[in-house]
This record gives structure tokens, C-alpha cells and sequence, in this order.
DNA sequence: AAATATCATTAAATCGATTTAATGATATTT
DNA sequence: AAATATCATTAAATCGATTTAATGATATTT
């Protein structure tokens, strides 16, 4: 058998048209279901039908967003996709999202508010039909307009107070109070808490959270607020020496978990010993935690059921052109994995 | 306050040109850089300029890919995006191609043959320029038709024996043959290698290097490979039986990063003494393995490098319309990070 | 002075679809 | 029998750009 080259130069609907002797109208209309609203011959359909199939011909996206203004895309910005809480979201928005006949355009802000600014500009050029955003601060102007043009927009991780949108996000204060508590009752006095310097919803929660367990017990904050840095070292740094200069320190909780991985390294270096020296808590759940010996206690987000609301959420706007449904906030429930927990009473 | 919504309607090229009193045809050509070419009069070339840039119009990208026939973006079908080392390739080649003017669709293909095969056709949909690829097998045949269409094709982390394309790899052979040689010249003796059941090209020479350094020195292979699963249970139990049952291992190596850290969560749970026990090499380098403790020993793939060519080699084929290139493939050097490495010779 | 070349700009065609408004044929109502 | 309604299909307009071929005016060559 031999293999034609035979650059297919992908059928049109024209051709197909031509080719069956119909309008092309009659085509469209077909293709599109609307061949019963249309009351098109039951025969017509079925042989125009059989020949598309035949020839696998598939309409031009592109052609069909210019004309019908939808793109079948949806824009999802994450802060970074190689840090694995965004990684693991992204994942599986990707697949609920193809499942439902769209595709995803991704990019990382790095929390870059002109970055961030850009990248809506380039998504609003490519014409995504929605927005899925982990926004940075100071983007609020840039969202609110995009809400205004009626752009589908759900935020997540975090949200914007002065905007008012679809958002889903765990319980921050919550679950850093709850953890918190729990290192309290088991007799640890000296607890800081280690994050990145942020104004971001969801980490000022979590530090509320830390202080607020510590204040109703009459126990003394120690706060270490980091510059994020693509560099690890200079997250290291300044951890180091905060570790270093509090040696009265019994426990540390780490405000995400790039923090608490670099929080470890530190650690290690340090040589110091969990949790006989330190005990340790980490925001976000993962395997670096988990494998730590002894292993690391950690607040574990429902990714699943994050990715879930979010893309539901968004999938319910595309949906319903309606606007008459104000905006929804939906706030999961996080779970607190406690891992080798030697309490601190037991060696007193 | 009253929001009005003020759908503001882009401005389209038809708009320009009328309320300048020029043919649309002079805004294109001005705005596409063919001013010159075209012989239009400076200071109209200014007047246009100046228009365009305050009231902000920017051509709508649709409309052009559907004339001009490229879209910009890049389609990027990597394993698993929540897999680190794809996340962070992902990443990577994300900023790159951003510099470069080109967006990024990405998906995950779970080496699934089938999935690919729909994904490929969902980008051709799409009219992606071009392709970076980590194949699963069986495709060969979908990427050869591509590349017979005249599509630009690069693939990474393994590539297709039986397909002439571009490809970055690494040199996995070398890298897992220089590992165990370092295990044996310490003095371990029972080697073992696990691994996900692959054909997959870089899968094979992994294994081979393995072999090839037991084989030299007369050692006996100990080899299990598993079955790739979403759940890792069904990762783990399998593993949990092979240690079980070769009570003689001294050192593993793990094929991958994520058959390591199942294998790490396993020697957890069977409370084995690393390196006392049994000493550990893994493929992949990741904060897993360096906190780990003691470390874990790891084969570090230069991802920066991977990116870097993946997307330099890309951007050649996009921007020489020239087929005469003829593909190239390239072989990136790993580094072997050495950790914790009490010499077995030092216990006997 | 007629023919040709250059200059600066534009009308019309095109990419490939959807959608609106129109059309001719038949069936039904006045 | 004329007027209207229904049926089945289609021509033409449209989305918003780029590109080809054309145009009228001036400058240069025969």
C-alpha cells in the first residue's frame, strides 16, 4: 500500500457542501443540531451526516470563535505551576475542564501584579471564554473590569476583598487556629510562625489564625515574615537566622508549604532534632512531609474538592448567560494530618 | 453608585480606519510593519501610530490566525503535570515561550495512547504552531503524520525509535550505569532497580545502564518493575512484597521520582534503616530525596537545559520555514548527586 | 506628446465558519 | 381564485483581520 502525501488541505464546510450539493447553510445548521428547528428532511440530515462523518471533517475552531465569540477556552493563572499545591490543582481543573469540551491556557504570575496585568491583557486577545485566577494583590482594578465586560471570572486560594466575585477558598483562619491549639495542648509554649510576607487573603488568615490561638492562651507570638524569592537561598537565609536567634523556639509552624521546605532544609543544617529540639506544622500536605522523619504534621487541602467547586463554579457561569445570580463564595474545610507527635507533656 | 455596563465593544480595524479617513488596508500594513515596503507617507504612518496607541486597539488574534493561518501558541502534552519534574519543565518552557510572543496549551496525556491520540487532534483543532511532545507509545504513527504535514515537532524525555524527529533526552543509560557503578565500587553487592513497566525509550536505557554495570562486574540483577497506576497503593503494594521478599537486598534504585517516593513511603512503613539497612539511588533529584534522612543519592536531569533546548530547537523550526534542516536530537549530561553515602566497605 | 514607471493608497477577495433575511414551492385559509 | 401560512432550503451578510490586484496621480523615459 502506498502512502499519498497528499497534504489533505482540511475540507471546509464549502467543500462539503459542494460536494453534496446543499448549501452550506444547511450544513451548519445540521452540524449544529438545529437541524429538527430548521425542519430539515430526516434524509437530508442523514446522508450530509454520513458524509461528514466519512471524511471526518471537523469545522474550523478558529472560524467558529471569530463568528460565534466563544473559544471554548479557559484562562487558569496560577501563581507558580511548578510549586506542587498549584501543579496538583492545575491537574485536575485540566481534566475536569476537557472533559467538558474545554481546553486550558495556563501561566504562572509569580504574584507579579504587572506580570499578572499582562497576562489577562493576552488572554482577553485570545478570547477565553472564562477565567480561573489565583490573583496577586493590586490586580483588583484589572478583575473588577474584566467582571464588568461580563467575563466569567473564579478566583481561588485567596480573594479580593474589594472585589466581589465567584471564589473558592479553605478556611484559613481555621485551620491555623486548630493547629495551633494543638501544639498548645500538648505543652508547647514557644511557637512561631514562619510565612511569606503577604497581604494575600489567605495567608493574612493564617497568621490570624496562629494569633489568635496564641493570644487567648496568653502565649507570646514569634512572626517571621520571608520576601519571597524565586532563589531559595535567600528564603533560607533569613530563616536561618531567625532559627538561630531564637533558641528558645519548641515549635515552628510553617505558613506554606514552600516555606516548610525550606523551613526542613534549614533544619537540617541546623541538625537540629524534630521534634525533640522543634516541633514542626506545615500548611499543604506533601510527600516532603509526610517522608520527613520523623514525619511533619501538616494542614492538608482537599485539592480535589478545591479543583471541583472551581471548576463547577465556572462551568455554571458559562452556562447560565443569566447574571441574575450574584456571586458565590464557597469555603472548604481542611483536614489537620498529626504525625509523629511526641508531646512535649510527656517529656516534662 | 450606579455600574454601568458599558460594553465597550473593541475597536476593530474598521474603526481605525474610518474615523482616520484612511482604507483599513493602510492601518494593516502600518501596523504589520510594511509601511516602508508599502511606501506610505510618513507622517501618515505617524498619525495611524499615534491613533492606535491611545485608544489602545489591538488587532483581534482570531481574526488574524484564521487569515494568516498561525496561531501563536504552542501545544505542550507532558506526562502528568502534577509530576514535579514535569511541573517544573512545564514552567520553564512556559517562560520561554511567553518571551518569545507564544502562549502554551498544555495537557497531561498519563502516557495513555488513546488520550494523546485525542489531544493531538484537539491541538491540530486549535491550529497550535507547534508541538512539544513527551510521547507515550504507540503514537508513533499520529506524530509522523504530523510531522508529514509539515508540523513543527519537538519531543522530550524520550523519544519515538521508529520517528525522525528533533528530541532532547538526556543520557539515561550513562546516568543509571555510573549510579550503580559508584553503589558497587562502595561495596554493595545486592542491587536492586525498580520501575514502572515501560517500553519507553528512556525507560529502556535506564534499565540497561543498570544492567550493563551489574553484568561488567558479575553481580546478580534484582529487577521489579510495576505497573503505573493513579493510585498509589497499587504502586506501593507490589514494592512492599519485593523488599519483603528479597531479604538480601543491601541497595535499591528507583527508575523514576515517583516509583522513589513510593518506595520511600514503603521503607518508611517497614521501619528499614537507610543506609544501614539498604542504601538508595534515585532518578530524578527532588526536595523529597534531600530531606529525606539520611538523603537519598540522585541522578539530577538539568531541567533548566531541557527547557532551554526543548524551546530553542522549537522556535528554530517555527521561525525557518526551511525544511533542509534535517532533525537533530540532543543528549543532555545529568549529575549524579552523591548523599549520606556511609561506605558500605567502612561496616565490613 | 505618448508611453511607461513610480508613488501612495485602496477596493475587493479571502480565511471558514454562523446567522439573518429571502426565496420558491406547496398547503391551507379566506 | 386570491391571499396567506407553512415548509425546506439557500443567498447574502457577518465576524475582523491580511493580502492581492487595482487605481489615480505624478514623474520619468522614449
Amino acid at each position: 500500500m502506498i502512502l499519498l502525501k497528499q497534504h489533505v488541505k482540511k475540507l471546509s464546510i464549502v467543500d462539503i457542501a459542494n460536494h453534496l450539493n446543499v448549501s452550506k447553510t444547511t450544513i451548519s445548521f445540521i452540524l449544529n443540531g438545529r437541524a429538527q428547528e430548521k425542519r430539515i428532511g430526516k434524509e437530508l440530515v442523514d446522508r450530509v451526516q454520513k458524509f461528514v462523518d466519512e471524511v471526518g471533517y471537523k469545522p474550523n475552531s478558529l472560524a467558529k470563535s471569530l463568528r460565534t465569540g466563544k473559544s471554548n477556552i479557559i484562562g487558569l493563572m496560577v501563581e507558580d505551576i511548578s510549586n506542587p499545591f498549584f501543579a496538583s490543582i492545575a491537574r485536575l481543573i485540566e481534566d475536569r475542564a476537557y472533559k467538558n469540551g474545554y481546553k486550558i491556557i495556563y501561566c504562572s504570575t509569580d504574584n507579579d501584579t504587572e506580570k499578572t496585568r499582562e497576562l489577562i491583557s493576552m488572554f482577553r486577545d485570545r478570547h477565553v471564554d472564562g477565567y480561573i485566577i489565583a490573583p496577586p494583590e493590586g490586580i483588583e482594578d484589572d478583575i473588577s473590569s474584566l467582571i464588568k465586560d461580563g467575563m466569567p471570572v473564579v478566583l481561588f486560594d485567596r480573594h479580593l476583598p474589594k472585589v466581589s466575585t465567584d471564589f473558592v477558598e479553605i478556611d484559613n483562619l481555621f485551620s491555623t487556629y486548630n493547629a495551633t491549639m494543638h501544639l498548645i495542648q500538648q505543652g508547647y509554649k514557644n511557637i512561631a510562625y514562619i510565612t511569606f510576607a503577604s497581604n494575600q487573603t489567605q495567608m493574612q488568615a493564617r497568621l490570624q489564625g496562629y494569633k489568635d490561638a496564641l493570644e487567648e492562651n496568653g502565649l507570646k507570638p514569634f512572626i517571621q515574615e520571608i520576601v519571597f524569592s524565586q532563589n531559595e537561598e535567600l528564603i533560607m537565609s533569613p530563616l536561618n537566622t531567625f532559627l538561630k536567634k531564637h533558641k528558645n523556639l519548641d515549635a515552628v509552624f510553617f505558613g506554606t508549604n514552600h516555606v516548610g521546605t525550606c523551613g526542613l532544609k534549614v533544619i537540617n543544617s541546623l541538625g537540629l532534632k524534630v521534634p525533640d529540639d522543634l516541633a514542626l506544622v506545615s500548611f499543604d500536605d506533601y510527600d516532603v512531609f509526610k517522608l520527613f522523619s520523623p514525619p511533619v504534621s501538616a494542614i492538608a487541602q482537599p485539592i480535589e474538592a478545591i479543583a471541583d467547586s472551581v471548576i463547577t463554579v465556572l462551568l455554571n457561569k458559562l452556562n447560565t448567560s443569566s447574571q441574575h445570580i450574584s456571586s458565590q463564595s464557597i469555603i472548604l474545610k481542611t483536614d489537620f494530618n498529626i504525625r509523629g507527635s511526641s508531646k512535649k507533656a510527656d517529656k516534662a
